[in-house]
DNA sequence: TTTAAAATATGATATTTGTCATCCTTTAGT
DNA sequence: ACTAAAGGATGACAAATATCATATTTTAAA
């Protein structure tokens, strides 16, 4: 089993504020595994005795809406928590998690999680920062939604994708995502999705090949994005 | 001066977890004012030092998008907090507050909301959980926004204006909203707003009366509304 | 490798929503 | 009470977006 002291992504979560023993008693409790593209790591709804911690890797937080369609409401990437607020909150998740690319997680159970919250003030405040980061995002996210045409979003979402998750050698967008699952984080019919994709593509402002993405003229979907 | 063990909102936020003393300490340092109907409490981007209890009244928080219209994120009522995230965080605040209604506010300095944090673990899990349900419901509104048509997020918003702020003695909904306001809650043209209430009213569901608006059939509400 | 299924692409069309113009009604200030 | 300004309502039209059909390409499984 993995030290976590050694652990590098530890330093870009609420975990950085533990000290040398509870690093032990982390590695301790911890369970790691791998997650293939794909697989749930936990759905919307479920119980959840612990926090995962992201080692490697990227998955996505969705919601189910009623009209049967799933929202992303979040990416999330290594060195990042999930399942914080469902601890916090003692209640189910509200959203579920699907790795968007094979990944290395560890699930650190619920307890450990309680005691560290007892023990060091840091790591608390760390943890609330970290959910109140999300609440604003989240308010943004949902301004975004409710001011913006699908194409300003999309141009935003584009940009997003890049600064976020960067650039093959290629300069094609490292994360891949299907035109399905752009179309869920921008909130629209996949179809119009990939139209909009096409018209970007013939404006010159990207280049399309396969699911290779490049952004050829930031400027102009920065202008786009407003 | 009022005395905050006297303060029955309270009971309602996180200050519930506060001791006799701690709250003779907060008697000492707060700042108790109204606030007219209208009258901004703080703007976006403005630092706050302090939170604000709310002790009657009902304010909207609001953002506002780049294409020049306010989108409100939430409405806030008596017995809530504004400003813990922004306080938490330690930065500037991410939405604004106007009043909706004449308001009783009391101002608590940051420094004494921060000793609480320090002295008093309950009071920061109770901050803590308001956070995480500030998160979890705009994430539920964000999925709406995205994936709910116009005339859907209508009715819903009349049916949580009605379960949120309750009905006067003739029916009509306590809570009273402009056009623009309500527009602005659901993400639309006020134009677009007024034409489906007037859809609604002939149709039947609900009675407009001027400002107020009666609810008459909540169940198809609740079926559009999904 | 072959083949079925899934993802992507695009046209045609319907529906939803926004914009602009105009008129009516209510509200607030003198 | 009068009047200007704001809010509300509605029609006509334009633009954005969704839906349905279908063709093509890619992917994954046998």
């Amino acid at each position: 089993m993995g030290k976590c002291d050694q652990c590098i992504v530890r330093e870009f979560s609420a975990l950085k504020a533990l000290n040398k023993d509870e690093l032990v008693k982390l590695a301790d409790c911890k369970t790691s595994y791998t997650v293939k593209k794909g697989d749930i790591i936990f759905e919307e709804g479920d119980t959840l005795d612990g926090i995962f911690c992201i080692k490697d890797g990227v998955c996505k937080l969705t919601k189910l809406s009623s009209n049967g369609k799933d929202q992303i409401v979040k990416l999330v990437t290594k060195g990042e928590l999930l399942g914080q607020r469902s601890l916090i909150s003692e209640e189910p998740a509200n959203l579920g998690a699907v790795a968007l690319e094979d990944m290395q997680v560890c699930f650190v159970p619920k307890s450990q999680v309680m005691e560290f919250f007892n023990v060091n003030n840091k790591f608390s405040l760390n943890m609330m920062k970290n959910v109140c980061h999300d609440l604003k995002e989240a308010d943004n996210v949902l301004v975004n939604l409710a001011q913006k045409s699908v194409k300003e979003r999309l141009a935003a979402t584009l940009l997003y994708l890049h600064d976020a998750f960067g650039i093959n050698e290629d300069e094609s967008l490292k994360i891949q995502l299907s035109r399905d699952e752009i179309s869920s984080i921008i909130g629209t019919a996949t179809e119009s999705c990939i139209r909009l994709l096409s018209d970007f593509n013939k404006n010159g402002w990207i280049e399309l090949n396969g699911k290779k993405i490049i952004l050829k003229d930031k400027k102009e979907l920065r202008k786009l994005a407003e």
